[in-house]
DNA sequence: ATACAAAAACTAGCACTGCTAGGTAAAATG
DNA sequence: CATTTTACCTAGCAGTGCTAGTTTTTGTAT
């Protein structure tokens, strides 16, 4: 029955380009661009063919920040990878993540600020948060004992220094300036912890 | 001349009205509920009149986001002032802005994630933020030597925390623990950096 | 008081959105 | 080749932000 598989490849194939459609399209025009008929444009199909894919545009959004929850895990493990001593390490996986934020917006802003619902359900995209996590885990466990705790607080401040000066809340300039202060951070937390306990 | 004054006190009644809807509708119902229809229906008047006094929906949200900074300013200033020490001043805001944050959503939603464009045009805005600002620099400053970069990363910390608490990403569980570790961030900053200078 | 001018507010509608029902063309099966 | 199943498209609904054109209300002057 090599029909079905076809026909099954076919589809994967097309549910491929809607996706990649709306991360181009959100990228070069912005997520307001990325409308139904729009995709359906750019992939040459009619609009209900994309609703036997997805179940709704919040579906293909997620389905974009998927992708980005994949390509960040990766960005961040080669980051940790290249680095000689634990703390470029840690400042190798700062600046990867900074880098990774503001190189993609439209990505970042699937994955981290439009739809934060959906795409919690579905497993894969825990695992592959996860697997972005663990990467960060990796490079912050030199330095402290609790990982966890200092792994989603460090995330946090990059998150935080990211979003902040994506919208002009802070000064761009200084960004190499903060994140060193938050590299920082992380290491004294594990000189000084450990001394006062 | 004592009409033109009332026609401008009505109006100005009327626009408060119109703010306070969004940000009431928003606050119970979330941004999507938020239309002109809706506005419309709350203040008893036709949508036309909601372009009378603000130029669109956007300009709506950020009148939201302005009395959010005038707030935000104003809790932080508050719990600055209320604390003894230099340490609980600094942990008394960061707790504050956390507090705010998950309290009002959507007012923190409009101030932080929805529209980032229009609203720091305007003057006003600025300076609110700025207020908060100032309050977050004042109760930081006594632990480092350049308080505007430390207060930005101090600042973009809680945010992170905030916004991926919010979004489900970290440990619900887990705040006051992350929250104490941003905190000491900033006191080690303060003890560190002046002996190797 | 009444006719008039000016201001204020409303009705109706446009172009767009996400999404769907119902009919049509294509393809696989006997 | 006929039939059934699958795939697909056209057309349309309800809702959105926003606006042109008209009507009502309001203040002014005779």
């Amino acid at each position: 029955m090599g029909i079905a598989e076809r026909k099954s490849r076919e589809r994967a194939g097309r549910e491929e380009r809607i996706v990649a459609a709306a991360r181009a399209v959100a990228e070069s025009e912005g997520w307001d661009a990325v409308t139904i008929r729009r995709l359906a444009k750019e992939i040459e199909y009619s609009q209900p063919i994309l609703y036997s894919h997805f179940a709704n545009r919040d579906a293909i959004v997620a389905a974009v920040a998927v992708e980005g929850f994949k390509e960040l895990a990766t960005v961040l493990r080669e980051a940790a990878g290249a680095a000689n001593g634990k703390r470029e390490s840690l400042m190798d996986v700062a600046m990867a993540y900074f880098a990774f934020a503001l190189s993609r917006p439209a990505l970042y802003e699937a994955m981290f600020i439009l739809p934060t619902q959906l795409q919690f359900a579905e497993a894969e995209t825990r695992s592959e948060l996860r697997a972005g996590f663990d990467a960060i885990a990796a490079a912050v466990s030199p330095f402290c004992a609790d990982v966890e705790i200092v792994t989603e607080t460090f995330w946090a401040a990059l998150h935080g220094l990211a979003e902040l000066e994506r919208s002009g809340r802070i000064r761009p300039g200084m960004r190499d300036k903060r994140i060193a202060l938050v590299v920082q951070a992380i290491v004294d937390a594990g000189s000084n912890a450990p001394m006062r306990g």
